[in-house]
DNA sequence: TTGATTTATGCTCAAATAAAGTATAAGCCA
DNA sequence: TGGCTTATACTTTATTTGAGCATAAATCAA
């Protein structure tokens, strides 16, 4: 039965594993790079690797030194799909998702925290919509786009919330997809002369790095709303604010204080340790810590998060 | 900068592709495999193919004889991942979703449409809890989970929805796993002697493609939510009931008619065609076609269907 | 010590959504 | 014609959101 489906063994492929390994650090959204920033910890499946998840593992702790907590698939690629180059040879990538707490300040050896907002600034929206969103890249799109009536320039205002449609937040994978086709990032056009001036702010990484991070991006924000996954990034204890400010970070926008309180309380995803934090600033916040019991239900039936729908 | 990331070719692997390709035949959500109905139409990724996605489009035309239409990324295993035994060589599979009209009544060929709830009696909820859930499945978890308070036991009583729990749709994954953990199906103790006589009713498959099939059926039942998904199985003109008809087999779960409705239309996914449809039985219903600008943008954006949420 | 400032927390209110049911219309068929 | 089926308009009620008001409890600077 099994020859039926495969032909033989001639058309074998690399298959290269790469993490986007994110933690919350100092209320910046953070993703762990090496290379100074610029490239995700990777390398490739090899025989000795009992699972892709233990290969991945593995290779994030050899070149960063950081373990790896929670992990869930994100996409596979084929180098052909995304690098361009039809002759390229023959290699998949299967990215994953991570969630962490940061260890160590910043870590020991060639790794390192860089924010996401670095890499994508029109996507934090926390003090409302940054200035470059209208002063840059909307000029810039526009003029790509031509008409204002164009089925691209619809597509652009939809996904990037101008002409009066609501920003969502969920669409990180999509806004840097459009300003790649527009030719408005770095990676638009590697190897090729052309107007790098026109490109918008943001770092760029190696190869299609930036993309993979916002396909993380996006899938994070979309599955806080209703998979308890914050908890992965907090500490064993915090205060409702500071859990907040972790949604605010990864969703990048602003929420409703006394309604998330709500909303997380009726849940009773959390329960009260009994202790106060002293530090807050203010009068002192009751600490409280992730209920496990309702932990494991929820990871399974889901949950509820207060970040707008549209 | 690569070779920082690539140690050599000497680790390749065959990648397989997968298709779990859905339609909507006859008011049963059905998928197409092949070897009578016991494999998923798939093949090896080859140099030929200019990305995984035509790939995969090769394989099912050349397997099945049916085009392939919206396709989507599910998950991607290693083998060694699910078989199980240790020594598997080393082989990777990509599976995908597939949407679709059924062509040809049943197809030409040795492919055909079978009926999900063929493999998964107990996720058909459409005319209530099927009986087996409460004569068959439950004693038999209840006998393998041991004590009512333990861990086991209350995790199957959520995902299935026992003691008072509220049966969510979307958890098909999970059961299948739970039923696999526990012995009850077929495909957990191939090979190995034991008593098949405990299996649960419902067709298996060759080796972990009921388990795919069951991925993407939970995949489709939470898209089918926020995205109009449902469009792509259905005619270019259809009555409101059609299309209501369709998301109740997908969800396995009935709809509110007159909500259902209402949502669609305010929602303005679909308009009227100006003609009515004679055959409905009873009072003759206005067709409708979907609207295209508004898919574009639903697309992106999301949509709201009324399938309970809990 | 006091008042400004900051954070925490309890509570209200109105708008929007969702869930369920009532009522009536318009075809078919025996 | 009456019974059955499906279509479609509307009402009712409960629940969920989104937004804001008010008060409490700390810090800090004058």
């Amino acid at each position: 039965m099994r020859d039926l489906l495969k032909t033989g063994k001639d058309h074998d492929v690399q298959v290269d594993l790469i993490a986007v390994l994110t933690a919350v650090v100092d209320g910046a959204p953070s993703v762990l790079a090496i290379g100074g920033g610029e490239v995700l910890p990777s390398g490739p499946f090899e025989l000795g690797h009992r699972s892709l998840q233990s290969g991945l593992r593995a290779w994030v702790e050899r070149q960063t030194g950081h373990p790896l907590g929670y992990i869930e698939q994100l996409y596979t690629f084929a180098d052909s799909d995304r690098i361009g180059g039809e002759g390229s040879d023959r290699a998949i990538s299967i990215s994953y998702l991570g969630l962490t707490r940061a260890k160590e300040p910043q870590a020991s050896g060639p790794s390192s925290w860089t924010g996401w907002y670095d890499y994508f600034p029109w996507e934090d929206h926390r003090l409302g919509a940054p200035a470059l969103l209208f002063e840059v890249i909307e000029p810039r799109l526009r003029k790509w786009a031509g008409e204002a009536k164009s089925e691209t320039w619809l597509r652009a205002a939809s996904v990037f919330g101008f002409d009066g449609h609501a920003w969502n937040e969920e669409l990180a994978l999509q806004r840097y997809e459009l300003l790649f086709e527009a030719g408005l990032v770095a990676e638009a056009h590697r190897g090729k002369p052309g107007s790098e001036s026109a490109d918008v702010p943001g770092r760029s990484m190696f190869a299609d790095h930036r993309r993979i991070l916002a396909t993380a991006i996006a899938r994070l924000r979309t599955k806080i709303k209703y998979r308890p996954v914050v908890f992965e990034l907090m500490p064993p204890v915090f205060t409702l604010l500071q859990l907040q400010r972790a949604v605010e970070a990864l969703s990048g926008r602003p929420v409703h204080k006394q309604n998330f309180r709500r909303l997380i309380e009726q849940q009773e995803l959390v329960e009260e340790t009994g202790e106060m934090a002293a530090d807050t600033g203010g009068r002192p916040a009751k600490l409280f810590r992730f209920r496990p019991a309702i932990h494991m239900e929820r990871t399974v039936m889901g949950t509820r998060l207060p970040v707008a729908r549209s």
